[in-house]
DNA sequence: CGGGGACTCTCGTATTATGAGACCATTCCC
DNA sequence: GGGAATGGTCTCATAATACGAGAGTCCCCG
């Protein structure tokens, strides 16, 4: 059983937590109530933090990000995490389906950057981590764009041109779209030789936890590798493990603090057996 | 006496040290040993933090800063940290001095930009957060100039021009340069009308815990409110200031775990570097 | 000048986090 | 294939940590 342990650590990121955040002000009253914790200890972790160079007290009421904390995240970000993170998975992937597989999100510009691929054996798409291709016409591109909100989705679209690049490209616009509003009600996308000829993908999306679609997960091949047939089976597999990494990056942990000792303050809190243990004998 | 306690934090913090840092590997052995914990200890924090979603382990021998932790430094920078911790700060020291502070950091293309100011009655100075101004003719400036590593500082130089805002401008690139050194010596700048006719400047730099320029501080006025004879106090004083900005932005603690409990382990390790300034004389 | 908000501190002790050591899973290398 | 090496996981009694309550300080605002 995951045993979430070191309490005051968990603690002392939901008092972060609301620091960044900075909603409804970040008073050390407002904070320890909205985090559930005494004024006391929630004293004691903001100092501690701020001893630690990690939280800066920059005046009544304000508390700050401090450089500790902005150091650890100088060299990180979210791109490498994810490369990092499904290395293994895409390794598995690649082994147990005989595909190559990839990661990818989208940039600021609607393109799709590839992160981490992990290729069969004769692998023929030449991807590179870092390297960007169009989006409209692969399944990793189809799944990114059909995650976009409404009006990005559609300002993408408005854009254009999209060439064809194969004899199967979705060149047009309002197919284009419908295809997106396709993959969004499946939950998958599926390129049939689109960009490349004799080269089709299956590829999902991967949420954070409040489902949005950050990344995505794809697994390609050529015709004979993929048959038709293999399709839906195959974005099932992908489904799983596109979850399993989203469980890694995003756990949904709920730790409780409040101790036994903490006075019973929610009124609306059942009393109903008092005392369940029982009085323990003292030693 | 400051009372760092709530030590996991601490731990934890460590822990995350070595991991953004990624020096000598980060599997769980190593990094137990160069924080001096125990490998259970070290287990229980990381799985901890993995719960949590601050951390991630991508692998045997690999863990990576977590989504969590990015999303806490995703909002906040340097910059406004400084802005904020330094505000009570210049108040204070536009009150007492009666001049105009100034706190401002050089940007990637050596121009200086001012974070925050406070003006005393009558400002005559139209900084605003956020201003741009060029740094060889101004106190905040040339001292972050003098600040640079001498390849840098030696680049800028090379680049110039350096045109006359008034007559007192230093134009001529030997002199830049012989007046940065000057302002490495003595520690402070002086912009003597440099930029404005009747407006004279104090700055001092801000450093970060491993005595790199980060930021500079000054206090400017016009020649009746600051006569020559008052420019070494007031460095002084901004020094002052300069130094308590300075700590509490990049605290230097020095929190030691170990337990009584410990085995004794290693007796070389003696990381306890006392505090080399002037100890005050604990009551 | 009194009230309130934000913060600080102390104290006894309930609760937490600890260290040792045994154990498991992979990988590497003869 | 065996066996060491590396990296990680788990349990348990208990030492020691972090806890909550409440009282106190400081400062601003009216």
């Amino acid at each position: 059983m995951a045993t979430p342990e070191i309490k005051s650590v968990g603690k002392a990121f939901a008092l972060l937590d609301c620091i960044a955040s900075g909603e409804g002000g970040v008073s050390l009253p407002s904070m320890a109530k909205r985090c559930d914790l005494t004024m006391a200890t929630a004293h004691r972790l903001l100092t501690t933090m701020e001893a630690l160079g990690v939280v800066v007290h920059t005046g009544p009421g304000e508390y700050a990000i401090g450089t500790r904390l902005l150091g650890l995240c100088r060299e990180a970000s979210f791109e490498s995490l994810l490369a990092s993170a499904a290395a293994p998975i895409l390794s598995r992937l690649s082994r147990t389906t005989r595909t190559t597989s990839h990661i990818g999100v989208l940039d600021s510009e609607f393109m799709v950057t590839y992160l981490a691929r992990c290729a069969s054996a004769h692998a023929k798409i030449p991807t590179l981590p870092g390297n960007k291709l169009e989006a409209y016409c692969s399944g990793l591109g189809k799944v990114l764009l059909a995650g976009l909100s409404m009006p990005r989705r559609e300002s993408y679209l408005a854009e254009g041109p999209f060439p064809a690049l194969t004899s199967r490209t979705i060149i047009a616009q309002e197919d284009l779209a419908r295809e997106l509003s396709a993959v969004c009600r499946r939950g998958f996308a599926f390129d049939d030789c689109e960009m490349f000829e004799d080269l089709r993908c299956v590829a999902v999306p991967i949420h954070d936890q409040s489902g949005r679609v950050v990344a995505a997960l794809s697994a390609s091949g050529s015709c004979r590798e993929m048959p038709k047939s293999r399709v839906s089976s195959l974005a099932e597999e992908l489904t799983r493990q596109a979850e399993t990494i989203s469980g890694k990056l995003f756990p949904r942990t709920a730790i409780n603090f409040r101790t036994s000792r903490t006075k019973q303050r929610s009124a609306h809190d059942k009393p109903t057996h008092q005392d369940d243990r029982s009085g323990s004998p003292a030693p």
